[in-house]
DNA sequence: AGCCGCACTAAGCGCTCGCTCACCCTTGCC
DNA sequence: GGCAAGGGTGAGCGAGCGCTTAGTGCGGCT
């Protein structure tokens, strides 16, 4: 029995793969700050502050501030790129793959919802190396979705024009979710992956009355 | 004859109500930069320097750096309004009310993106005072389009179960085309605005057959 | 017991930020 | 021509930034 790392909460328990404990405790805190400020609007005496540390702690777990952003979003970007691609590569027709996809797409942005802001609203706050790096995570995304829109209009599911175009809106669709989502707010994150699984089955021709209904 | 007031170019010209002519090359800077990198990221001495004025000349027009942003969010958010209402009271069916309004209001985020970015994201970079003024217009834009919705449910036109939460759906779609559209990339703003029109149609079961081929 | 290694801190360096102030030109009125 | 008004500038203030460095306390080897 090693360091009992199962822990509970709301979200899951993510940045397990982070390893020094002092280094997650500040990952976390940057998490947090970054979503409620900005990147460039967080200080770096605020991140130590909310970890429990003096400034100069950070320095000895990241070289700077931005190598925080660049974990943090790195660490999002292959968590989003494993939801989608396990609703992707799950069996079912595309419709049941489609909504899988967005439902558990969207409750990670409106459960998650201060990762999730880091994630998708600070990619400019990083330099042109991580910036690539994380671009490159993003057309795995982009390429998850195409592929299960593609699996249904080859079956005659879906009825899409715009394969591309449609790819990209479903997932502005989800995104944006990041951006609005209050947590004091009337929906939960399940209600609203629901609502958005069946307005995108919709957007794909797919109309919900024909396919969730099973 | 008067100053040259009519200028080319492809955003229309807005920002005509600023009026010495410093304050309007100063506001016109600031949006590139804060479109460009940010509030927090963007220098005073920046925004100055790319309206060809020394950093003190800001002053002399604004008390501030957040004047700045809170001019710049007012006017583009009662832009937006007025985009959206003119849609809203337009005559036709309520599908091609929606298609308008949602074609249109694409159209700016994605025509200036420079301008809609700013308005549409730094909203947190806004003290309370003017962060509670400019969320009331966004409410304002709420209700046009849930307006139109519901004259649609009403009529029988639209197949709609969550209004509240549909029209936030469309809103979201059409607001994130200022986070990821690219001038220089393969669809103009017209394309997107046509695509959108058709992929909210159906999101609200007013098939894209039925109704916007009029 | 002695001591190395390392996580961590207190203090502070150099720099740039938002913003101010004393002063200077141009313009228009008498 | 004299002069007030006001848009503009150069220099620089205090503050806070990201980050560094010298030193401290402690756990675990030998």
């Amino acid at each position: 029995m090693s360091t009992a790392e199962e822990t509970a909460g709301g979200e899951a328990q993510p940045w397990g793969e982070v390893t020094p404990d002092a280094a997650r405790r500040l990952l976390l805190a940057a998490v947090e700050a970054f979503a409620e400020r900005g990147y460039h609007a967080t200080t770096t005496r605020d991140i130590a502050g909310r970890a429990g540390m003096s400034p100069a702690a950070l320095y000895i777990h990241y070289k700077t501030k931005e190598e925080l952003l660049h974990r943090i979003s790195r660490i999002g970007h292959e968590k989003a790129v494993e939801i989608l691609r396990t609703a992707a590569r799950a069996e079912g027709s595309p419709a049941e793959r489609l909504a899988d996809a967005v439902s558990s797409f969207v409750r990670w942005h409106a459960g998650g919802r201060t990762t999730a802001r880091v994630v998708q609203y600070e990619l400019d706050s990083l330099g042109p190396d991580a910036r690539a790096e994380i671009l490159g995570l993003r057309r795995q995304v982009d390429a998850e979705v195409r592929g299960i829109i593609e699996d249904g209009v080859r079956t005659g599911d879906f009825d899409v024009v715009d394969v591309q175009g449609t790819t990209l809106a479903v997932l502005s669709l989800c995104i944006d979710v990041a951006r609005w989502f209050n947590v004091d707010g009337p929906r939960t994150p399940e209600e609203v992956g629901a609502l958005y699984a069946d307005l995108v089955l919709r957007m794909v021709g797919a109309g919900a009355r024909g396919a969730a209904q099973r």
